[in-house]
DNA sequence: CAAAGATAGACAAGCGCTTGCATACAGCGT
DNA sequence: ACGCTGTATGCAAGCGCTTGTCTATCTTTG
């Protein structure tokens, strides 16, 4: 590997001088010939720089790291796609890791982009004062750190709302694991709110079942919400991730009820899953890819200095609608 | 931060006498008042290694590159969990992107791992002589890289068994957008020498679809699959990949065909998209995953100079029994 | 008791690059 | 002829860590 030094040598200049050159820090005058000299040496010898000297003599290392802590996560992707171009366009490459530690001072990043679960908050990090931007559906405001953000309440209560108008008065809910978690998701809350607020609209929840494969657990629960007397009537039903959405979709299959003719499914995370499943799934979608996209964006303005506030962005939670859900079919009664 | 110096100077001892007890490396000797020292003063500090300044001293970064064209697959979710997991555990940092130029020389790596996308051949990387471990299915034999491949022509063969052992004879093919490679994909060829081999059976083949959406392009394919006049006595179906699977699978229960009451469904490549489909589909799959951490392994090998020779290894492809294929149901003539 | 080990640690040269400052030589005005 | 202002470049001190070599003190041992 060729170095400055060899550069340098080879165009009978100083390796300051060529470092200038090659990084166009030209505060100084150069002239033409020692440029021309210089750039035609670096080419010769195939010269790459040493990106981890760079570092060391800058302070700045042009990588971010990225944490998700699950990286089995459908939503994953779409994230990490959509991060890892816009960083790779505004020079940074991105380490990717599901563990913390990785991201401890010392270890060589400018920032970390901080991806939480949606229904938990961010653990805060050693970083050694680096910058660190939050994607977040639960992060209390005032904190001195970017934080993209929105809401899960309001998404349910947008699941909901799509429910009522079309006529469903009776909705289940696949809660998952959810039953021990103190406080409740925000989404629980606002899928409770908004039914409150429709008239006549009554839930039946699911919660809890241990099964570790997040698709049977969808199945499992959706086969005992079915079997439950409080179910009688029910039109529709709201899954908390896409994963369950995807098991209640066998158990429904299975049992001979027709989506969306005679059950309607909607859920909670927009993934590839909704469009492959069949029928494709109307779905709530948080705005995942785009919050990490906009908490990169934040990062990199920070880390070259350019922001000074912490402005904390919220963005929308959107209804997509694909074909799983229907109007009611027609009044069981009056 | 604390720096090396910091800790000579508090510990009163030099720095290479610091450095060489925190690394434990003692080839010589240090008694053991002046190594409590130093720890002692490292702690208060809160020393924290300067992993870039390391990395130049030694030459050795820790950090290994991670290729894969499209992270848009599903597939990649289980690659990128097992490998990150065991890059972690074995002291590297994993940098993640879909182009090859993030890796070029003198970007700081030790090492890449190059996944090919399944029916094409590596690019050949100017890497500046630093390893890289090639997982592919289609890479000659005699290269001086480490490589895991496996035999994509295995597959459907195993595939087509699998459906001939159940009955029957007439078996689509969505190929997806193949028509135009040249030479035809291995799996394609194995395939027809499958169907050859047995007795009586034919294949349907349907080539070629604009569609950008993989889930859209099964189901137009295999709608189109299925008005072709050649396809009737048609009662298995095999899918290029996850993607077409759910799409043909959409296609097929639009049209009210029972999967796999009156139409088998396999595929090739397993993910999470196979299990969470109704019904979960039977599928060849691909050890994609169990590929790359050997690659991996492989590669960290070299990298530590452990590795002499280049043992190409060659994963078996398995078939995975879920629940989209049945015994043909019932001769409909003789 | 002197010479030959051990033992314990300091010293300093890098790794390859950046960057503030000093220097050298033009040409210019007076 | 002299200092000046530019212009064009060299110099060298880092960035924080590793590591080969050298020195100094303390034990051994013939």
């Amino acid at each position: 590997m060729a170095t400055l030094a060899d550069i340098a040598k080879r165009a009978e200049v100083s390796t300051g001088t060529v470092s200038r050159v090659l990084n166009n820090k030209m505060h100084m005058p150069i002239s033409q010939p020692t440029i021309e000299r210089i750039r035609r040496a670096a080419d010769e010898l195939g010269y790459r720089p040493n990106a981890l000297a760079r570092a060391l003599a800058t302070g700045k290392t042009h990588s971010i790291g990225l944490y998700y802590r699950s990286l089995t996560e459908a939503m994953f992707l779409r994230i990490l796609e959509a991060v890892e171009a816009k960083a790779r366009l505004r020079g940074y490459r991105l380490i990717v890791s599901s563990d913390t530690d990785s991201f401890a001072a010392g270890s060589s990043i400018d920032g970390l982009i901080y991806i939480a679960p949606s229904d938990e908050p961010p653990d805060r990090l050693p970083l050694g004062g680096k910058p660190v931007a939050y994607v977040t559906a639960s992060l209390e405001d005032g904190t001195r750190a970017d934080v993209v953000t929105w809401s899960e309440y309001d998404g349910a209560v947008l699941a909901v709302e799509h429910l009522v108008g079309l006529g469903h008065r009776r909705i289940g809910a696949l809660w998952g694991a959810y039953a021990d978690r103190d406080p409740l998701p925000t989404r629980v809350l606002g899928f409770r709110a908004a039914l409150r607020a429709a008239a006549g609209a009554t839930g039946v929840e699911e919660f809890g079942e241990e099964d570790p494969d997040q698709v049977r657990r969808g199945y499992l629960q959706m086969r005992r919400l079915l079997a439950r007397p409080e179910a009688a009537g029910m039109t529709a039903v709201f899954a908390r991730n896409d994963y369950a959405a995807m098991g209640a979709l066998q158990a429904l299959h299975e049992a001979g009820i027709k989506v969306p003719a005679a059950m309607s499914v909607i859920h909670y995370g927009d993934s590839v899953l909704s469009r492959a499943a069949y029928p494709p799934l109307t779905s709530v979608s948080h705005p995942n890819a785009e919050a990490s996209v906009l908490a990169l964006e934040q990062l990199i303005e920070r880390i070259e200095d350019r922001a000074e506030s912490f402005p904390s962005v919220r963005l929308p939670v959107t209804l997509v609608e694909r074909a799983s859900c229907a109007p009611v079919p027609r009044p069981k009664e009056a």
